[in-house]
RNA sequence: GCGGAAGUAGCUCAUCUGGUAGAGCAUCAGCUUCCCAAGCUGAGGGUGGCGGGUUCGAGUCCCGUCUUCCGCUCCA
């Protein structure tokens, strides 16, 4: 990361505390580590996005239909899904190398190394995996640690056996079902929220009569306690995801998959974002469910990162579901006259990372030259308009001789299509500049010729050019832009 | 989680080697009546992240702790 990128990155996040788009959870206290809230214009930004992406996947196609699954759930939805047993691995650190290790990944490999050996030593590694899985179902630690110690085995980067202890990381929060506590049950806050749709999938295709290819949206909060949580609201514990799970005959997965991936595309570069800030990445290593899977990268001030997954997750989760539950997810396809448990295609993508794509693409310091010739600065917010938390502000240029009542009925006007503001303190150069740094992206002067002859001043937050038209025009002219 | 750095007003920072905390900007009120910040007057705002220790006395020295940033690690 260059030192002016790193610059970049920390006068955004000093940006969006100052002018109330995220603060730090509980700050009075301190703070709690990768926990943040939105503020006033933080909030109706994230619910512009959030509404952006429910209309694009839900009202402009016939065959989404949403839903908004509860964050507990029966815990053996965590079972079916892998989560309790893919996600709960103990791990072990090199003093030295202060490197952590998957305790099994570690036993695994020297192994793997005795192996290529032969000989007796291959004998020797089945006994010891062996041994390593009897001792990792009982979750003996004790006893893993000892294996470790026993067979000599090195860390891989400092090549000693100076281990930790070997302790536990869940990924899932968890908590208590139940007030009384000795029958209290272990649930937990939900890692993601695609199970709420798996789960319901029968309840929502029967009540829609949805056909296949159908899709089920939702958005909601996720918890997921990172190891390591960092960069700003990048990749926090407490999160929102926006997702839709795509349900298709299987064997027509390749073809959706890529259906998605360009849809999902399209859809950022909807918001006027160049494409050259976006790039796939396309996944070699597949998570336990997915048969492809990819991320949609952005460019943002700390590199290419994700912002959205687009995942083949074929008939796992419905089949596990099944399994586990013991009640049939099976759809009958009248079109070729079978019974089969759908084949899906995922779309996830992170709310508070589109936040903070936007905030990053968005966010601009200008120097401007002005008309005498000396120099100007300005810090913008070039938000999309149609996302952006407030869409005009209004503003007399003087308090005073009847321009803040022509200003007032105005707002009275529009607020019922967009969010307005009033604001009628300190030099119109000084306002300007405040709804600059909010990023809104109209602002209407009144003056004492509007008086005269009804107009007003329209000024244009990325130009900063400034147009006189009717102020009866004003309304009219901007809410078809807003509509979202 | 490990290592490094930092934490003084809303923000940016100052306070020489320990001696009762200060500026600019911002905010608020008034004046000015202005079409792209930084005009005038006044006001509010800090138990120096938190806890403990050393000292006659701690923002300043020591220990602990929390938070943030950077690097490593993790990231279905």
């Amino acid at each position: 990361m260059s030192l002016k990128q790193d610059n970049r990155f920390q006068a955004i996040i000093a940006h969006a505390k100052e002018y109330g788009f995220v603060f730090p959870s509980s700050e009075i206290y301190d703070g709690l580590s990768a926990v943040y809230d939105y503020g006033p214009y933080g909030s109706e930004l994230k619910k512009n996005i959030k509404d952006y992406w429910w209309k694009s996947m839900t009202q402009m196609r016939e065959n989404i239909v949403g839903i908004d699954a509860a964050i507990f759930m029966h815990p053996t939805t965590w079972k079916a899904s892998g989560h309790v047993d893919n996600f709960s691995d103990p791990m072990i650190d090199n003093k030295d190398s202060k490197k952590r290790w998957r305790v099994d990944h570690l036993i695994e490999s020297y192994a793997n190394t005795l192996k290529e050996k032969g000989g007796e030593d291959e004998k020797k590694a089945e006994q010891l995996l062996a041994t390593m899985d009897a001792l990792l179902a009982k979750d003996d630690f004790v006893g893993l640690k000892n294996l470790i110690e026993d067979n000599k085995i090195k860390g891989p980067i400092s090549g000693t056996t100076n281990w930790t202890d070997i302790r536990q990381f869940n990924l899932m929060f968890s908590t208590q079902l139940g007030s009384v506590a000795g029958d209290a049950e272990t649930i937990y806050l939900r890692p993601e929220t695609a199970q709420g749709i798996f789960v319901n999938f029968l309840n929502v295709q029967k009540t829609s009569r949805l056909k296949i290819p159908f899709g089920i949206a939702q958005i909601g909060k996720a918890f997921r306690n990172e190891i390591v949580a960092r960069q700003f609201i990048f990749r926090m514990r407490e999160f929102e995801q926006m997702e839709m799970q795509f349900f298709i005959r299987p064997g027509t997965q390749k073809e959706w998959y890529e259906y998605w991936k360009e849809e999902r595309l399209k859809w950022h570069l909807s918001l006027g974002i160049p494409k050259e800030s976006y790039r796939f990445h396309n996944h070699t290593k597949l998570a336990h469910y997915a048969d492809a899977a990819l991320d949609i990268e952005y460019d943002f001030p700390f590199g290419f990162k994700e912002v959205e997954g687009i995942h083949s997750r074929t008939d796992f989760d419905l089949s596990n579901h099944q399994k586990y539950s013991n009640k049939k997810l099976t759809y009958f396809d009248n079109e070729i006259n079978q019974h089969y448990i759908p084949y899906v295609i995922e779309t996830s993508i992170g709310l508070d990372r589109m936040f903070l794509l936007i905030l990053s693409y968005s966010y601009d310091e200008e120097v401007i030259n002005k008309e005498d010739g000396t120099k100007d600065s300005r810090v913008v917010l070039h938000i999309p308009e149609i996302i952006a938390p407030i869409k005009l502000a209004v503003l007399p240029l003087i308090k005073k001789d009847g321009l803040p009542e022509i200003a007032r009925k105005l707002i009275d006007e529009c607020k019922p299509y967009f969010r307005c503001f009033y604001e009628e303190k300190d030099t119109i150069g000084k306002r300007y500049r405040r709804q600059d740094a909010i990023g809104t992206p109209y602002c209407v002067t009144i003056d004492h010729q509007t008086k005269e002859d009804n107009t007003v001043t329209l000024r244009y937050r990325d130009t900063m050019v400034q147009e006189r038209i009717n102020i009866n025009a004003i309304c009219e002219k901007l809410k078809e832009r807003f509509i979202i």
